[in-house]
RNA sequence: GCCGACGUAGCUCAGCAGGUAGAGCAAUCGAUUCGUAAUCGAUAGGUCGCAGGUUCGAUUCCUGCCGUCGGCACCA
């Protein structure tokens, strides 16, 4: 008879076999309410499930993850239910649970419209009230597509299919309702209290553009209305932060129809701010001991051929320019130049390391389907840079770059990073010897800086492993930016060298490295971020100089004057209006001081100055104000 | 590229059973000279995304194209 032993260590004896349900209901009245399903030696099955022999037993409640992870599930059924009740001609798929939510793919003959999805909804919270069992049931595996083939759900029918003969189906009803699935899943629909559909979109047939597009229908939902809320909330604070939306109210960028998606126009304001960003990278690698290269944007058609991205990335790259003599390829990398300037003269084991850096504007054909503001573009400058290093140098390397990075990140106020290692695929060129060898060096030197890692065994590129950092920004949202390849492939093709101590002739190591990744995509990440609340050092505009009325004209102009002359940047804004719509207009635009110029002020040779959160920081002299300010900026500081 | 939605003034949006359009903000001009998140008034501004079709007549209906948005696929 079962023995159970719970999570807290506890062991509860019952002299006949016991569901979940009733361990649960054993330990309290409120656990069992509680529960959505159980765990059984680390399985989840549902809370019918059966206990006959000595065993582990959790209760799986909604505070657990796996809790909410089946409400989401079962959110999901609970959808195709309600959907093949509105609409019986369309045919279930797949429904799996994803960040936050679910998503169902239909087959039908249209899409779902936006009041379609408010009926289906609707149906939901009714079939949802009705409080329907869930049950589960098993079925012989042809028989089940027999089944479903009768019943009209052919892709269920192929699903099952794929499924190895001779293993046993699981299948759920609720109501008149039965789907495929391993389950586990609630008790009964009562428990899904906190849903919402979000929006419909096509989405092909097992992921693949091949195959005929599918209905999809994504939702998401909670243990309670409460998180549901707290979700819908935190994509409203996501849509403000748009930095689409901040960038035209900032009239940071732009991109012009007339010029062609994916195509970005820095405007001054937004220019302002890239200077900024490089002027820091570059003072970052030079004391990092990088020197800095600039090539060109084009080049011989054969040099893509060497490199090897002619065959392999064509795709992505712009159709070559024929002149006269020679094709030109519009560059879609900086890495072939980097390693022609190398090849340009024989290099000592002495000259290694080489770090060459580079903003180099790169051009690659992206699909209009996958523009999205900054995000995703068609031309972008790398902060690109390429370390050539013998085998022995690539830990400390590493180690550098994960330094240099990590520092340029937090100074754009990033605390949070993910750190994730690649490995080597089944594609691979090099050696086992020279991937194990530079796998352990990337290894080593993550663990040298003490930094937790994931590993991605076999995604590492063919040409090398890899490591990838991510970083969370304001909203917890996770962004990858930076990255460290290494490359065994282009020394070979470009048959670079050096000569080692021995006199003999080696093969350097070649590192790629993009701290920011993308310019533009970074100041995408960087205005959602701060929400365009860019701290003073990247401020477009650090102050404006406020006048109450024309009488201080003179001295606003002779102010924002001196302390241009120290460097900030200053805005004057004499405009005939009254002071309140002056601090207004200036906070919106996120100037980070205001400094407010009357009578009063002029009289003492002051500013009164205003932060654009809204602080009284009183008046003080323009030496004051230019020290604070002076700090702020030095520190690179990343709050106002 | 695929599915869907959308495209009206610089911006945000209203309107239209088919009879060529309207608001707020911004802009311009004028008045106001004001103390910490919107002063008042006037003026100007539109080939209603583009091209065809139906119609006596299209911004409105239909078709195609372009673009944007949400996904999918793609992302070295």
């Amino acid at each position: 008879m079962p023995a159970v032993s719970l999570p807290d260590g506890s062991r509860r004896e019952f002299d006949q076999p016991v569901t979940i349900m009733d361990v649960a209901k054993d330990i309290g009245t409120g656990l069992a309410k509680a529960a959505v399903a159980g765990k059984v030696n680390g399985a989840l099955v549902d809370v019918r499930h059966e206990i006959d022999d000595d065993a582990e037993v959790a209760i799986v409640t909604d505070r657990d993850p796996e809790g909410v992870e089946i409400i989401r599930h079962s959110t999901a059924h609970l959808m195709a239910q309600a959907v093949k009740e509105l609409f019986p001609d369309a045919q279930v798929t797949i429904g799996p649970t994803i960040e936050n939510g679910f998503y169902y793919d239909f087959a039908y003959d249209r899409g779902f419209t936006p009041e379609d999805l408010e009926k289906i909804e609707k149906r939901m919270k009714e079939l949802a009230k009705q409080d329907l069992p869930v049950e589960r049931s098993t079925m012989d595996r042809d028989e089940a597509v027999e089944y479903f083939r009768n019943m009209g759900e052919e892709y269920k029918a192929e699903i099952i299919e794929s499924i190895p003969q001779g293993e046993t189906i699981s299948l759920y009803r609720q109501g008149d309702f039965i789907d495929l699935c391993r389950g586990p899943h609630i008790p009964s629909t009562g428990k899904l209290k906190a849903f919402k559909l979000t929006s419909v979109a096509g989405a092909y047939w097992r992921g693949d553009s091949d195959n005929e597009m599918l209905q999809r229908i994504y939702g998401t939902a909670w243990p309670n209305k409460q998180q549901l809320e707290e979700h819908l909330h935190r994509l409203k604070e996501a849509e403000r932060r748009d930095h689409r939306k901040i960038g035209a109210e900032l009239d940071l960028f732009s991109i012009q129809d007339e010029a062609g998606g994916g195509l970005v126009f820095w405007h001054p304001k937004g220019a302002r701010i890239r200077r900024e960003i490089e002027n820091f990278w570059y003072e970052m690698h030079e004391k990092a001991g990088y020197d800095f290269v600039v090539s060109p944007h084009i080049a011989n058609l054969e040099l893509w051929h060497t490199s090897g991205h002619a065959e392999f990335y064509a795709d992505s790259m712009y159709e070559p320019m024929q002149d006269e003599h020679q094709a030109f390829q519009l560059k879609p990398m900086n890495c072939p130049f980097h390693v022609l300037m190398y090849k340009d003269r024989l290099h000592s084991y002495r000259d290694l390391p080489i770090r060459w850096g580079e903003m180099g504007t790169v051009y690659r054909r992206e699909m209009s389907g996958a523009l999205h503001g900054l995000m995703r573009v068609r031309g972008f400058t790398q902060d690109d840079a390429h370390i050539f290093c013998r085998e022995d140098q690539i830990e400390d390397e590493v180690m550098g770059v994960i330094d240099l990075t990590l520092e340029t990140l937090r100074t754009f106020g990033f605390e949070d990073f993910d750190v994730n290692l690649s490995t080597r695929p089944d594609d691979a060129v090099g050696s086992d010897e020279i991937w194990d060898h530079a796998t352990r060096a990337l290894r080593g030197a993550i663990e040298k800086k003490g930094l937790e890692y994931t590993l991605d065994e076999g995604g590492g590129a063919f040409y090398g492993p890899k490591i990838d950092i991510k970083i969370h920004d304001a909203i917890g949202r996770q962004w990858q930016c930076s990255t460290i390849q290494l490359d065994f492939n282009l020394p070979e093709r470009f048959d670079m060298e050096y000569v080692a101590e021995d006199n003999e002739r080696r093969r350097p190591i070649m590192i790629h490295r993009a701290l920011l990744g993308s310019v533009e995509r970074f100041f995408g990440v960087l205005i959602e971020h701060y929400a365009g609340h860019f701290p003073t050092w990247l401020a477009p505009v650090q102050a404006s100089v406020l006048t109450i009325t024309e009488r201080q004209d003179d001295y606003a102009r002779d102010v924002a004057r001196r302390l241009r002359e120290q460097g900030f940047r200053i805005e004057p804004d004499l405009r005939n209006e009254k002071i309140g719509f002056k601090i207004r207009e200036h906070t919106l635009k996120r100037v980070p001081y205001l400094l407010v110029l009357g009578d009063r002020e002029m009289e003492e040779g002051k500013v009164a100055v205003r932060t654009r959160d809204g602080e009284d920081l009183g008046t003080m002299s323009l030496d004051e104000l230019s020290e604070r300010l002076g700090k702020e900026v030095a520190s690179r500081g990343t709050g106002t």
